[in-house]
DNA sequence: CTGTTAGCGCGTTCAT
DNA sequence: ATGAACGCGCTAACAG
């Protein structure tokens, strides 16, 4: 509650030499230096933050919005994305749309009202135009916002493409893809290989469901993996998010259906629970630490101004070998 | 980027009345503030929240420090807070301290910094006293911090005498308990109450393993599973957290252990993981949103001095019935 | 090397 | 009803 002025009346000098001391900038005598940190020891002075803001038009925190921070690839990259900014000196305020495009609107304003110097968004509700409106530092995580955006992502085409020739090897002949419905999205790709190149290898059927792109709910992932066995209790194969995934395996062993013999399922996106089930859920895996780190890093190069950032960066997957396929 | 000044010289006016017509405080007559709607629009004028902040000594924002963002509880407990502190117009601070506490330090000392305007602690590293020594709002969830600060959390006493009861009705004789080793934490109260109830019973063994309490790996738990069934492959009933009770599913599932038949398991928490795998596992269960709701209300009543709050609140549990008992 | 002063942008008296 | 002036706490430029 001590104020720089306090500190300076107690060291019996100005309050400039008081900043610069205790901010290391400007010349200042090692004596006064002593007087000056022995009364804002004895103040107990933390200087204000609020002040130092105002004067520097800038916060130090980063927005991170997230349709669901309950679902574990979101929790997680959240969680290396705030452990990546910690390193760098800037806190993390956290976004939660819940999938309501009003909520993104609000988050995406603290741009403009300056609580946040940059954002990072992995939320797609909101039509691509407010966010090109916007002209403080932004990067978007698997949605094309346009060129000015830096667009950061796993290579979901090359996950498609290791996912269909799983199936491939397994020799599936009648095949399930879940798929979302979002525009614009990158997770897109993933799909649209897959069933490329399983129709071009002569597969017999493929079929699919779109299920809502912001519906991350278990519950509705569980019915409609009930719906899939319902009208189609003949599928062997199964490729969808590792939710979907999960769903489906879990309604499988309760209809006692053989996984991998009689039905092979792969997930996207590898996170903690696939390796919790029991046979483990074979999966495409994305860096998710790698990409929080280089969405960290393409930000701040723009709120610093550190460096030009690439408008797309492109990660690896690989595939994580469990027992389902 | 206009500043109020810029608006008020557009408006032909001073900038107290912009401030008084935009902010709806005192009297502005309806012509004047006509003017002004209009030049605020031309100018496209957002108010600089951080010269606010300065004013008015306060952000609007509350730090919730977690041990470890991608754990479920966590992570489910982060989203109802944030949709909680939402509806009542605060927004969120994410720290993770990933159980280091010079991190839990220093995001506690955004406190002074009035960087926050309030704590949510969950986080269980750092000493007592260094919360003590705190003056502005903090509440914690699961550890008591002295009566000056309020705790929350949910009836772990009655968890542990649940899971006991769910033991006993199943005839179990030789039982493991996993339980977590911190001091001052609420958690374990009901490892304590299982175990005497169990004890009191005469249930033959009942052994005790202890994890760091703040680990919250996959790896670990794992890891720890298969040492229990090596050490003691005769169990017929385990208690744990949830990752520990899936873990120990998992372990027993690839040995071949009928599950529940020859072996019963209870996790504790009931979040997402729990229903993904077959059979679902049988758990205590906290109400996560409505500690949320509780915590941020808490919180806030002591931030805005709505009202006093008590010292304790302790809310219900009640078992999710799953297939492992 | 150090003290003084002018903003940073906004909200609120206090005269008018 | 409204404009001018002050202050929130701090930093940086400037004069000494």
């Amino acid at each position: 509650m001590a104020s720089i002025r306090e500190v300076a009346q107690e060291a019996g000098v100005g309050v400039g030499t008081v900043s610069r001391a205790l901010n290391g900038s400007g010349y200042v005598s090692p004596e006064t230096r002593k007087k000056i940190e022995k009364a804002a020891k004895k103040l107990n002075y933390t200087p204000n933050e609020l002040a130092r803001n105002l004067y520097h038009n800038k916060t130090g925190i980063v927005g991170v919005i997230v349709p669901d921070l309950e679902h574990p690839f979101f929790s997680s990259l959240v969680k290396h994305i705030e452990m990546e900014l910690y390193e760098q000196g800037y806190k993390t305020m956290i976004c939660n749309t819940v999938g309501i495009s009003r909520r993104e609107q609000e988050y995406l304003d603290m741009l403009e009202r300056n609580i946040v110097d940059g954002i990072i968004t992995a939320s797609h509700g909101l039509e691509v135009e407010e966010y090109q409106k916007q002209t403080k530092p932004i990067v978007s995580i698997d949605r094309d916002l346009g060129s000015r955006i830096p667009l950061i992502g796993c290579d979901h085409a090359k996950g498609g493409k290791l996912a269909a020739e799983l199936m491939l090897e397994a020799r599936r002949r009648k095949v399930f893809l879940v798929s979302g419905i979002s525009p614009n999205v990158m997770a897109n790709d993933r799909y649209r290989t897959f069933r490329q190149i399983l129709e071009e290898n002569g597969v017999v059927a493929v079929l699919q469901e779109e299920m809502g792109w912001n519906i991350f709910s278990w519950e509705a992932h569980y019915k409609m993996a009930e719906e899939i066995f319902r009208l189609h209790p003949d599928v062997d194969g199964i490729f969808g998010s590792d939710l979907a995934a999960l769903a489906c395996l879990n309604v499988a062993q309760r209809k006692g259906i053989r996984v991998p013999e009689d039905l092979s399922i792969i997930g996207f996106d590898a996170m903690a629970p696939s390796g919790m089930v029991y046979p483990q859920l074979t999966a495409i895996r994305q860096n998710v630490e790698l990409l929080a780190e280089i969405s960290v890093n393409a930000l701040l190069d723009m709120v610093e101004q550190r460096k030009n950032v690439p408008s797309r960066l492109i990660l690896d997957v690989e595939i994580q070998r469990g027992g389902t396929v």
